[in-house]
Parts: C-alpha cells; structure tokens; sequence
DNA sequence: TTGTAAGCGTTATCAA
DNA sequence: TTGATAACGCTTACAA
C-alpha cells in the first residue's frame, strides 16, 4: 500500500523521450535488432531499467498478428483425479493441435461457472471446454452465435445445444446393480449426489432400472441422494446402517461417494458389497479390492478435446453427442454374496 | 480440410461494408448500445453472420484498457492429486487477487518446461509460479530482470535466484526413517526418484542423516532411485524382496512410490513396516493404514501464490526461501515392528 | 440515429 | 544508424 499516483505503465514512448531517441529506436533496442549503435542502446536499456518499462504484448500482438492460441477448459475440481486425468488428456490433445489450455474450476458453483467462463471468453480463448455446474446455459447462446465452439464434458448443456461427451450414466449404473443382484442381493442402497446433477439422476434411473428387471421394488429408506462430498457420503451410509432392514449392499454413485461409503463401513467394521462409479487408483489395494464401473476419465478428455478442433478447423454440422461407455471391474467389494455382509456389532449374519 | 484461401478473419470495417453502414454503428450494435435503427441492426448482424464476423479481443482490450490479469501455475502432473490440491489453493488465492491461473503441466520433461514457460510469457501473465523439471534456470533471467514476478514450489531454481517455497524434505524425510529406527527396524530401504531430483536427493540425505544418527551403516543393496513411476517403484520393491538379506522396512520418497511399494508388497504377499513422504486419501483405508510424513499440498501452493501477489503489490528485496514442515502420521504401517514382518512364501518370520 | 477523427502501444515501411 | 509516419482493429469524443 503506497500514496503513490496510480503509477501508469511507461510506454514506449516515455522511454524514447527519456532516452532522447526516437520511439523506433526503442523499438529496435527492445527487439535485439542489430543496427543499433551500442552507446544508444546502452542509454535506452537504462532508461527501459528506470522507468520499469514493460513492452506490452497486447499492442504487440495486434501489430504482428502473432496470436496465442488457447482453449479454456472449465472443471469442477482440480483436486479430484477423474478431473485431473480428464484435464491430462485434454492438453494432450491441445499440445497437438498448438494451442494452450487456460484451467478453472467451478467447485461446483454456477455463479462462479458463469464468472469464470465470461472471463475466459474476454481472454479470447479460441474455444471452451466445460463441465458444467449450473442449470442453465442460455447465458451462452450468444457466443455459440458468435461461432465460439463450445464442447460439453460429463453433464449436458441446458437451454442450448452443444457438442456434449458423456459416460453411460444408466447403462453404467444399471450394470453395476444388476451385478450385484446377479450375486444375490436384493436390498442394495444407493449413494450419490442430489438427483438435480443430472449425472447422479442418470445414475438412478439405471439404479431403478436394474431393480425394476429383477422385480425388486424400490425402497426410499435406501435411497441417499443428499451428500455432495466424501463426508457426507460418510454420514449417509452410517445413517444406512442403523437401518432396521439396512441393505446389504451399497452402490456409489462416483468416486468421491464411493471413498465414504468405504470409511464409513471400515469406521463401522461392517461388511457389504459395494460397487462404485469411477475406477480410483488404490481400489486394487484396500482390503477387499474394490468393484467399479470404469469409466475413461481420459478417454473423455480426448475425445471432447478432439471434437472441438474439428470444430475450429471449421466443420459444420448439428451438435454431436458422444458416450463413452463404462466397464464393470470386478475385484472383490461387489463379489461379496448377501450371507458374507457383517453389521456392525451383529457379527456375521444369515 | 478445404482449398477456400487462407480466409482472414472479417473485421469491423468489412462488416460495416457489407452492411453499408459506419465503422461506428456496426461497434454499436456489437456494444448492444440502445440508439440503433433496429431495421439497421438488423442488416448489421445478418452482415456479421454472413462474414462470420468475431470481434478482435485483442484490438478491444488495447483500446479499452480493460485487461484480462493472470499468473501462469506450471506443475508436473495434473492426474497426480498432490499438484491438484495445490493447484487448487494457487487458484484460491489467485481468485482473491482478481487474477484467473493459466495451469500447464510439464510432464517433468525439460524442454516442454522451457517451451510451455515462454509460451506463459508470451502471454503476458503477470507472474509464474514453477515446479520446476529441468536443471538450469538461467534462461529465465531476462525475465526476472524484467521485473515478472516468479515463484519456485517445491525443487529450487537452478542458475538464478527467485522466491522458493519447499518442503522440508530432509527433515521430514530423517523423521520418518528415525520412526522406523526407533520401533526397531534396521534394514530400513529407501525408494525414491533418482537423486538427481532435488526433492529425492534432500530425502534421502535426510535418510541417510537417520541412519547414521544411529549408527547404522548405510546399505547401499537396499536404495533404489531408478524409479520414475508407480510401475519402476513397484518393481524395485520386488527386487528388494529378493535379497538375501531383505529390509524389513521401506521409506517410499512421495506418494508415486508409495502407491508402488504398497502395491508390490500387497502382490507378493510380504507385509513390511512402510513410511511414506506425502500424505494421500486412501492411506487410511488400506488393510494396515499406511503411515506417512504428510506436507501440506495446499499450503504449498497457497503460501507460494501469496508470495507472487506480494511481489506484485510492489514488495521488494531479496528472494525469500519458504519451508513447509511435515510431520509424521503414525497409522499402521509404520508401526509395524521386525518380528511381525511377512516375506513372500516365508510365513512369519524370527 | 449515424458518422468522423483520434488514439490505445506496438511494429513495418521507407526515407534521411 | 536513426527517425517520421502509417497501420493493426477496436472504442471514445464529438459532430452532424
């Protein structure tokens, strides 16, 4: 914190004019441009170090038309490693094609979605890669308008339509139930998000289908849909074990689920069947290895990636929409039958 | 791909042409400023579709004096969740400041820093914040004489001077081994990134320091620096297993390793006391949870971006060095005395 | 309601 | 070896 005046940036200009040379000569000094007598240079070079002269890029660009390429990608959290692969992947694809992919993170917020994105359109970001927290897009129908190409990642656009790249959300889902009734269970509880992200609603209609098919009715008592963190997924699964008729298996709807779900039974010393969304790099090491449906978090990245530079290499066409699908990995949680599940405090039981 | 010629971007004098209008109006109507004939917007937009005019961001902002401010975050590895946490906290921080985080990652390869770096620059962010991957740093000079604000996170500059912040790797490094000692462990193995990384080479110095504080000699049979990854890491353990005469303990360098060691140990059935440097999600769930030095991922990156904000703010004097401790979070693993050490195929041993 | 002229901070052209 | 002048594509005064 200083009283001094609002400090503008010195130009080039002011550097000519304190050097006593002309705005060329500065020019030529900046850019390492040989014809320049030393004695000059030297004398512009200490002027450049007084005024604290910074060229401006902007100006820079404009005049040579050298641009820097980038494309925004917009993520939910950065700490997740689903996020972390995806974003890998996406810079690949990027690096590839020349351009530089500027990062943000919603956390899941849609106001600050909606900030960051404004933000990243003024950075002239070439195109926009997002995985989307709010409900509504509309927001974004001028730029689409304008020919920006937009690509969304892992839930749907809302109110516009765009190129979109998601998992199999019920087909997903519905393969990791039916896996677990296939091994017996019938009362089998679902984890997840709000059913308001539509990747968690997904995830229950293939829960309910799979139920439905084999004629097991639903039972809300096993339904948690309000967690939205690893904690919560905690709690939930506590609260499911206090049950009168507690389900004897558990399928968590993504990663973040899935690593509560497994705290909460190791905190409770219980045993269930489980089998998660998301494939997690330790599940091969707890001490049942766990069950997933797996999904290619890179594959993801890739292919969304690639979608939008076919678009900015100027192909036409309606909005696609891309699945990629998911791939039950059994390794032990989601193999475990109904007479094996221990309670806690119960011992085993049947 | 099409023969069309190389197709230059419209700009607002050819749209104003099209539409038989001003430069002026069609600004106006990009400006959505009210005083517009809507019969002459009308013309304007179908010219600015027609010509798929897009307004130049960069002529724009030189014009306006409204500049887009960010700093640029170079890490190592997005999928790895330690960079992810504190790309988050940079992002935080930055968030307050009213910068947005342009994030690239080096994939710990020299030449992509370099490249990925001057690209940052050429993008005019106001400061970088660096993990690093290459050895010689000099070519950052200029730079830094230019007065860009640049923070190191976690490995030091090489060949310049600029604001650091690290781990304290020896010290966390001799913590965790002297736990080892202490329970009783003698043959104490270190696997680790080649020494020729400075995190791996200050712990194992401070490996080494544990040892000979209580006088055991060092056993050059049970380091093992070749690993880059989860897989080499894994592999080493392996071949660890095989001597003759096998530790009963492992220090794994960071997390990579760690997840290796485990996984090796897990596959041939050897249980081994185990510390690992850097804390992860999972370490409490795994069968025996897994001791570790944790340091704090987040406070890394967030210390290190209040560093930049502070030189941005106009804070002077020399380059600062910042430490952040670790500290020892005894789960299991590490609690794991001789006697109760597993070799594959030996059942129990002494 | 629309247009003209000037200027943002650089670099390119051409002359001195 | 240096400098005056125009231009990049846009917005801001100020007229018309």
């Amino acid at each position: 914190m200083t009283l001094a005046s609002p400090a503008k940036r010195a130009t080039m200009r002011d550097v000519a004019a304190a050097a006593g040379v002309s705005l060329k000569t500065v020019s030529r000094v900046m850019n390492m441009e040989p014809l320049v007598d030393s004695r000059t240079a030297a004398r512009v070079e200490s002027a450049i170090e007084q005024l604290h002269y910074r060229r401006d890029g902007l100006a820079r660009s404009l005049r040579t038309g050298i641009r820097q390429l980038s494309v925004g990608l917009l993520i939910e959290d950065l700490s997740n490693p689903f996020y972390g692969t995806l974003a890998q992947a996406v810079e690949d694809v990027a690096d590839l094609n020349g351009h530089s992919v500027i990062l943000t993170s919603s956390r899941e917020d849609a106001a600050r979605e909606q900030r960051l994105i404004t933000d990243l359109l003024r950075r002239e970001v070439e195109g926009l890669m997002i995985v989307p927290a709010s409900q509504d897009h509309r927001y974004l129908e001028p730029e689409l308008r304008r020919g920006t190409p937009l690509v969304f990642l892992d839930r749907s656009p809302r109110g516009i339509s765009a190129d979109t790249v998601l998992l199999e959300n019920v087909a997903g889902a519905r393969i990791g139930v039916e896996h677990l009734i296939a091994i017996g269970h019938r009362r089998i509880a679902f984890v997840g998000d709000p059913v308001s992200h539509e990747t968690s609603s997904e995830r229950y209609d293939g829960y309910r289908a799979a139920l439905a098919d084999a004629s097991i009715p639903l039972d809300e008592e096993l339904v948690k849909t309000r967690s939205q963190s690893v904690g919560a997924a905690d709690e939930e699964t506590r609260e499911l074990l206090t049950l009168t008729r507690p389900p004897t298996a558990i399928f968590a709807q993504n990663n973040r689920h899935c690593v509560g779900v497994l705290r909460a039974l190791r905190g409770a010393g219980a045993t269930l069947a489980v089998v998660g969304f998301d494939d997690f790099e330790l599940a091969t090491l707890l001490p049942v290895p766990v069950t997933v449906v797996a999904s290619d978090a890179a594959e993801m990245g890739r292919v969304g990636a690639e979608m939008l530079f076919e678009r900015l290499g100027g192909l036409g066409g309606p909005p696609r929409r891309l699945l990629i699908p998911g791939h039950l990995v059994a390794r032990g949680t989601g193999e475990i039958p109904p007479e094996s599940v221990v309670f806690p405090g119960h011992g085993q039981r049947n």
